[in-house]
DNA sequence: GTAATAGTGTCTATAAGACACTATTGA
DNA sequence: TCAATAGTGTCTTATAGACACTATTAC
């Protein structure tokens, strides 16, 4: 027999159910800036287990219409927030005996940036409850399902050391912003003030941004509009934001 | 019923083989500096499916045995090598329909960083050849099987561009080395040749070795040798290394 | 005019790159 | 003594922080 024809003799017999494997899952940090607070998206769950309590939104890989795990990490985005072209980036993998009273289970947990403006949220069909919680107060009144507490700890955390030494917080913009809005949204996100100078130099120089020759008139003098150069990547600087010394 | 016995009745009648779940495994590239190249340790499959191909070493997990995902890691590590304390990082975790004949299958991959001097290869029963290719000559002789060739090239990226910012070759060198020595395994890695003077500055001004007492006398003049100092964490510097302008 | 926010000029501080220099060993 | 490698002194360069300054609007 050769080795081909081997091979396939083998795949024919093989049942992925002779043997014992982990339930594997995704999970998804959500993250938006509203009323000047870096917020997450929460979710009541409906079902056992740990019905009733909070969670990041999240579930089964759907082995028929899923092709990679990104896709099942944006299907749960659409369905919570009806957005199809988030930031999405993955986090970390967590697996174990403990964590779920099911048994084994993995989860691929997933990071995702989203304009507040962009969000009309639960367009889902399952009746949970949906809310944005502000990162800073999910510990009491929203302690979370399982390992999700230290979940969105880590995604959090992942988060705040990327702003120092990248552009992702424009992606928690809309299309249109001035350099002012884009400052507060780092300084949301990091948890300290941001020196302007400093901030416009470092931004202007990386050369991501473009002026959109719209100025954005409040109440005092207008401020340019500016928006994200076409088909640019998240720049990484060499060195890192570090805030006052 | 409560909502606490209306859980464990869920649980009883819970059946992990009622759903479809993908297969899910551990996948590690294994890296050393040997003969001043960074090397990756491949077996060659003894069994289906890719049967005489050569892979990453990993496997599933142990669901009687493994506690944790970094548990599976490490057995799989120590099966290969002999070494159970390397420096372990999780890298991303890969998972579609396509990338394994079986069908859905999802697989974490771990980077293993060891000194070359620590190992004995394959005190392992299975009967699988393991080798240790230099990473730039994976390509021809050595063709990967499934997408451990993808999997093999991010985990690079992610070692290399982490070298750029982090001490994290010190973990590629046995307990006592010479700063030259270091230098030597950060620029096997990155590349590239890096200069003395801001080499040896931004390592002693880190602040994590210490001196170990003891001279390497070779051929001329002696060096210093020194040591991680003991508990320190792996350094995070808020520039990275860049080589020559 | 004033208040308020947008945006700039320019000095200092820090750490990396360049490169020539000195130091210590074996043979 | 010389060859070879270890280790230093110090100048230049790049980019962040500090902070005072000017610019443009609504009222």
């Amino acid at each position: 027999m050769s080795k081909v024809d081997s091979e396939k003799a083998f795949l024919k017999n093989y049942n992925i159910h002779d043997f014992d494997v982990p339930l594997t899952s995704v999970d998804m940090a959500i993250f938006t800036v509203r009323d000047a607070q870096l917020q997450v998206l929460l979710v009541k769950r409906a079902q056992h287990p740990a019905m009733g309590q909070w969670a990041l939104p999240g579930g089964f890989i759907d082995l028929k219409h899923d092709k990679t795990l990104s896709d099942t990490a944006r299907r749960k985005l659409l369905e919570k927030t009806g957005i199809d072209t988030p930031y999405l980036e993955q986090v970390e993998t967590f697996g174990s005996k403990a964590r779920d009273p099911r048994g084994w289970s993995v989860t691929v947990a997933y990071l995702a940036l989203i304009a507040s403006e962009d969000i009309s949220l639960s367009r889902d069909e399952s009746s949970e409850e949906v809310t944005w919680v502000p990162v800073n107060k999910v510990k009491k009144p929203y302690k979370l399902a399982f390992d999700h507490g230290k979940i969105l700890g880590i995604c959090h955390e992942r988060l705040k050391n990327k702003v120092q030494y990248t552009s992702l917080p424009v992606n928690l913009l809309p299309t249109e912003f001035t350099l002012t809005e884009l400052q507060q949204t780092f300084e949301t996100v990091l948890g300290n003030s941001v020196e302007k100078k400093s901030f416009r130099r470092r931004i202007l120089v990386a050369d991501i941004l473009e002026e959109t020759g719209e100025m954005k008139s409040g109440s005092n003098r207008p401020a340019k509009l500016y928006r994200v150069k076409p088909d640019s990547r998240t720049h990484f600087f060499a060195r890192t934001i570090e805030g006052p010394r």
